[in-house]
This record gives structure tokens, sequence and C-alpha cells, in this order.
RNA sequence: GCUGGCGUAGCUCAAUCGGUAGAGCACCUGUUUUGUAAACAGGCGGUUAGGGGUUCAAGUCCCCUCGCUAGCUCCA
């Protein structure tokens, strides 16, 4: 490390320095010094630059979080003895510690007891300590320790990095060490505010064939009034979780008999379908055909595109009658295996189709590109435990599109995709995208060569956009790397939404070609690409975007007439015929309810507009308008809360 | 798929140590005629997810299956 090269007579622990400069105060947790955080433990050189980290600085909050993590690992080996500490890292709201407990997890009750023996830790505020030692100390020390996990974490360090030992406790009576990089605060009377949050379980180093270890989570700030509204914040990002909200507006709902698939009711159908509705018209503008493709398939296809084999697992099938008898007929084959082979698929993508669409007759470079879209319905068959509200289902649909074209007019696809993806993500005021460049997965098909240049081209399109992007190592498709749009739901999960990715295989594999101005054949490529994703996902995440608070042009309904008393029924219906008239969504409610309790049912289902009329209104000819966003705005003429909500009733472009 | 947790009326939730399944909302029927966030009364509604076991007795304890859920792993 970098402080290695410095002489040691020059090195001093960082808290010496701050001190001399004296900027040493109560809540100084930390320095940076050249970008990085150091604790006040570690020799720095005794010259060095540095900026002071504060408890309540974002830096000093994860100083904190680490720090804690170490004391709940402290509290959990006294309190669960013979259980193995791994690791416990400092994490975007909180931290966690992975924990190897023997005879299982952990109970809600242990989480309460670690807690509490958690703040006799902090109430005797005893300093971290840091201690430098040699891999072979180290070694001993958490061999002859039991803590096999820790063993393994110091092999796996490289040779020319320190080691270092981080203590807190009375030595020789209740003190605990841990291999660790640190940072940590000074002493443990600087964690003010803890709470253990949830327990779960997690592989050893993120991989399912290594044991599971038990995980808890946890969370700390500086003071307990941030821990407090850090709390409220979770309590209201959950109020908005579109599951909730897709039950309470009466949008969609699952059912047992078709588990992960959602049942899209008469209101949320309404909102599926204005989406679509909206790409569609999208469609016209930036030149791309819809096309409408089979729903299942003979296996051969998936044979040829690859899918059977590299995406097996995922994929429904399907048997008849006939099938089983043909299976049943030669019993060297059985029926079993029979079923295997021939049984059709449900499709989990439109990309096969189109490639059967593209090589069914002869292409010319004249065609080229030809973006061809489908609103198919797909299945794919997803794991048990990762399915997830509309966010991750078993059937959906996508925005989906392939774009064939030559080498050349890549670059420009690319750029054109990327300018109707922003355009549309503003359009619904979704700005915090994420992008990763997701590169060659260890279970693929062609060539390294076709790699190298997929991954390029992608890489080029977002350089020459000026987009910011990280690269997913390994995470791209079998058949082409993947530009991926990540978006985050109320609860910050991360959801992949828009993707576009380069595909040089399935033309391939398709033997497609088109026939070039030189009149010799060539191999198109192929681009895959959505900009929702799915619509499912989609509107998972725009749901918890907006609150359930639809814009006027996608409501189900745009506006409620509400009768003060049966009195003005007749009025209110006549108010209602003519909002639909016009082209407007619109409800009423004559029910015997009393005004207040109408205004309350027809905010709990977010509808924009409320039109309370009672004889006052109809002597005028007047509606009262009370809107959803911006309050009552009083009586007005019916025709110009018409043309108001007409006008508001356009989709954007 | 893995590790926890959960599954009671359409929804939100009660039910003490294993001892008669209950409330609010919604729905239906009346009464009330109401001007900006819940009028009143009555009624309807349940093989306690499904199956098996222990027990005189199971919503409650045990086992299996299904589903949901928090994470992990995997993915749009």
């Amino acid at each position: 490390m970098w402080y290695l090269k410095a002489r040691m007579e020059s090195r001093i622990p960082a808290r010496e320095l701050v001190k001399q400069k004296g900027q040493l105060k109560d809540d100084v947790v930390a320095i940076k010094v050249d970008g990085r955080i150091v604790d006040l433990h570690t020799p720095v050189p005794a010259d060095a630059t540095f900026e002071v980290i504060h408890a309540t600085d974002k830096d000093g909050i994860q100083v904190i979080r680490h720090s804690t993590a170490h004391v709940m690992a402290d509290a959990v080996q006294r309190l669960f003895p013979g259980t193995k500490v791994t690791i416990g890292p400092a994490i975007e709201d909180g931290f966690y510690y992975d924990f190897d407990k023997p005879g299982g997890g952990f109970s809600d009750e242990d989480l309460a007891t670690i807690e509490k023996a958690m703040l006799d830790v902090i109430a005797k505020n005893t300093p971290f300590r840091r201690e430098v030692v040699s891999r072979n100390e180290a070694l001993a020390l958490f061999e002859k320790m039991n803590e096999t996990f820790k063993v393994e974490i110091i092999r796996s360090i490289p040779e020319n990095e320190e080691i270092s030992l981080y203590k807190h406790g009375t030595p020789g009576d209740d003190e605990w060490v841990d291999v660790c990089e640190g940072p940590h605060v000074p002493s443990t009377g600087f964690l003010r505010a803890v709470k253990l949050t949830s327990v779960a379980g997690a592989y050893w180093r993120g991989d399912e064939r290594n044991p599971m270890l038990q995980r808890i989570y946890g969370t700390a700030f500086p003071s307990k009034e941030a821990l407090e509204e850090h709390l409220k914040l979770i309590e209201e990002a959950k109020q908005r979780d579109h599951r909730k909200l897709g039950k309470e507006l009466d949008l969609f709902f699952f059912d047992q008999v078709a588990p992960a698939m959602p049942f899209f009711l008469p209101r949320g159908a309404y909102v599926y379908n204005r989406l679509v509705d909206y790409v569609r018209n999208l469609y016209v503008d930036y030149g791309y055909e819809e096309v409408i493709t089979p729903q299942a398939f003979d296996p051969k296809l998936f044979r040829t595109s690859g899918h059977l084999g590299n995406y097996n697992e995922n994929m429904y099938r399907l048997w008849t009658e006939d099938l089983l008898e043909e299976g049943a007929v030669d019993p060297k084959v059985g029926v079993a295996k029979h079923v295997q082979e021939a049984s059709f698929a449900l499709k989990p993508m439109n990309c096969p189709s189109h490639c059967v669409i593209f090589g069914a007759r002869k292409r010319s470079y004249r065609e080229l590109p030809w973006r061809v879209a489908d609103f198919g319905r797909l299945h794919r068959y997803e794991r048990g435990g990762v399915v997830h509200g509309l966010s991750r289902v078993r059937s959906f649909c996508q925005d989906d599109a392939h774009i064939f074209c030559t080498q050349d007019q890549v670059a420009e696809e690319i750029e054109k995709f990327l300018k109707m993806f922003y355009g549309i993500y503003k359009a619904f005021a979704l700005t915090k995208i994420d992008i990763r460049l997701a590169t060659r997965p260890e279970k693929r098909i062609g060539s390294d060569d076709l790699w190298d240049m997929s991954e390029r081209a992608l890489q080029e399109g977002l350089e020459r956009a000026g987009l910011p992007f990280e690269i997913s190592k390994g995470e791209g498709a079998f058949y082409g790397p993947k530009l991926e749009f990540h978006v985050q739901d109320a609860l910050k999960r991360s959801w992949q939404l828009g993707t576009m990715q380069y595909d040089p295989n399935l033309p391939e594999r398709f033997d497609l070609a088109y026939t070039g101005e030189d009149g010799k054949d060539h191999r198109p490529v192929m681009l895959h690409r959505a900009v929702f994703g799915t619509f499912e996902r989609f509107l998972s995440v725009y749901l918890e975007h907006c609150g359930g608070n639809f814009p006027a042009w996608l409501a189900p309904t745009q506006a409620i007439v509400l009768t003060v008393s049966d009195k003005s029924e007749a009025y209110g219906r006549s108010v209602l015929e003519e909002l639909r008239s016009k082209g407007l969504r619109a409800e009423g409610d004559f029910s015997g309810d009393k005004l207040g309790a109408k205004i309350r049912n027809a905010r709990t289902y977010r509808y924009p507009y409320m039109l309370i009329v009672g004889p006052k209104d109809a002597e005028a000819g007047s509606v009262s308008v009370r809107s959803r966003d911006a309050g009552e705005l009083g009586a007005m003429p019916r025709a110009e809360f018409v043309a108001k909500l007409l006008a508001e009733s356009a989709s954007p472009r």
C-alpha cells in the first residue's frame, strides 16, 4: 500500500497529524488522504495533506456502519459460542455481517438480544485499536481461534499487502479481534444509533455452491434523529410498494393457479394498454414495423437459436396426448425422453421468430436497417425464490424489437436507440438511470473474435453519446453483450428495464443473409432492444415512482363526479354524460354516502380530478373542481373543465 | 433452487397455556338528504392455503406439498 512506501520514521498515526493541525474535534472519525479514507488509528506520512471526515459526512457514516458491524459480530460471538465470523461490510443503507452459526439461523428474538448486547459494548466506549501483523501471525491467531473463514480470507490477501487487526473491548477481559482493513471510529462510544433490521441466508463468497451463511442486516447513524428519519423513509417507501398499490387501485392481482403470472384487472389493463399504445406511436416516428408471431414452437427452432441448451431451465414445455402415445410406441425411446425432445416450447423471447421472418425470403441491402417490433407474450420459468410482484414475473410482454442491419449501420442504430430511450424516460420523469455494459458470460455461443467486436460496438456507442456506464463482467446474454439500463424501485432495489444487445450469433445460426450492392450474400448484424424492458416491470417501477398518481393521460379514470346529495343526481349524471361524450374517462359516485366520504374514497383511488356538484352548480351550470395534485380549484363552467382535461389527456411524444 | 419468516372473510388484522373462529372496511337492505378526508342500523360472508399426523380436543403442536415474503444465487 502507498503508506508502506513512506519511510518508517516519517509516519505518524493519523490522529496525531490531525491533532497537530488543530482539527481534532469530537466528531472526527477519519481523514481522507489522496482520495483514500484512513481512520485515526492508521499511520500516515507526517507531512500528508488531508481532509477531515466527520461522523455526519457520507464517508463518516460508512465508517460508523463498518464499526457497528464489528460490534455486532462481537455480540453475536459472545451470545452464540461456536459461531464463526466471515465478512461484514458497510453497504448503501447500513451494514451486514455473515456468520456461520451451528444449528441454524437467528430468530427475531435473537436480533433483539444481540442489539441489547451491542448497546452494552457501545456503553463501555472502549477504543478501537489497529495492529499490523505478519501473515503468519495472523494465520496462527485465527487458526487457533478456529476461524476457518478468516483463515481463508487471510490466505487470499495478496502477498504485498499489509495485514491489520482491529480490536475493541478491554484486553484480557472482553477484547474482540477481527482481521480487517478498517477504517473504524476512534471508540465504540461513537456508535450512537444502531438497529438490526433483518436476517437472511447468504452464500459464502456469493456462490450458491458454497455453504450458506447467516447474514444479519442492520443500520447505524451518527444520531438517533438520523436513524428515526431513515426508518420513517423506509415506512413511506413501503406505502409506495407497487404490490400494495396494485391491490388498492384494483390494477392487478395474483392467484395460485398461475404463480407469478399477473392478472390485470380492467384498470390495470387500461394503463398497460396505454403504455403499449405509447410505444406503438413512437414506432411510427422511429421507423419500426410490427409483426405478430406464434406462442409455441417446435423445439427445433430453439435448438437452432441455442435456447435449448443455454436457456433450458427457463423454458416452459408443452405436451399433448398424441405426444405421449408416440413416446409409448418405441420402448427404446420412452415417454419421458420423447416428450423432452419433441414437446413444443412456449417462447421465452421473440428473437428466433424474427430470424425466421427475416430468412423467409431473399433480403436486399436496401431493406436495411429493418426494425421489427413484437408485443408477443413471453413465458419464462423463473425459480421460486426470485419472483417479485410485477417486477419479476413468469408471463410478460416486452416492448421488444430487433434491428437487422449492416455492420456499418450499427453505430447509428445505437445512437437512435439511445435518443428514443432517453426521450421516453424523460416523458415518464424517470431520470435516475444506471447504465451497465454486460460482457461475455461463461455460458455462451460464438467465437471470441465476434464477442470482441460486439462488446467494442456497444462501448463505442455509449462513449459517443457521452453516457457514463459501469462494466458488468460476464453478465451478458448467451448470444451477445448487453447494455442494461437500471432503475431503482421504492425500496431501492435496482431493476433492469431497458436493454440493447448486440448479437452477431443468431444471424449466423439461422444462416441469415442479405444481398449486397455487389450482388453477393452478406451476413446481417442483429440488435435486440427494448426501452421499457417489460411492461410489467416498467409498470412496477413507474407505479412506485408516481406513487399511484397516474398523470391524466394514463389514469384509468380521469375524473369522478361526486354529488352532494340525491337532489343533484340528475345534474351529476348530465355532467358525467358530457365528459364521456367528449372521450374523457369519467365515473360518478351517486351513492348515499356523505360528500366527505365520497371525497375520501376518490382520493384513495387517486383520481386526478373530482367534480363536486350540488344545487349551486346545477343552478350555475358549473362543476366544483378538486384536483388531486393542486387541491381545490373552485367552481368553473363545465365546458372550461372539459377543455382543461382534454388538454391534459394528450400522451407525451 | 437455498436460508429465515408468513398464509385466518374480497381487503386490513384479532383469537391468552391446545378448549364454542372474531372486528373494522368492502358488499347487500333499510333509515338519513347531506358542499370538500369516513352518517346510522341490520344482513351476507370461513372446509383457518391443501394434505397427513399427535390429542378427549388443533387456527394454535409435528410432517409433507403449494403459495407469498426478506435476502442469497439467477434474470427483463
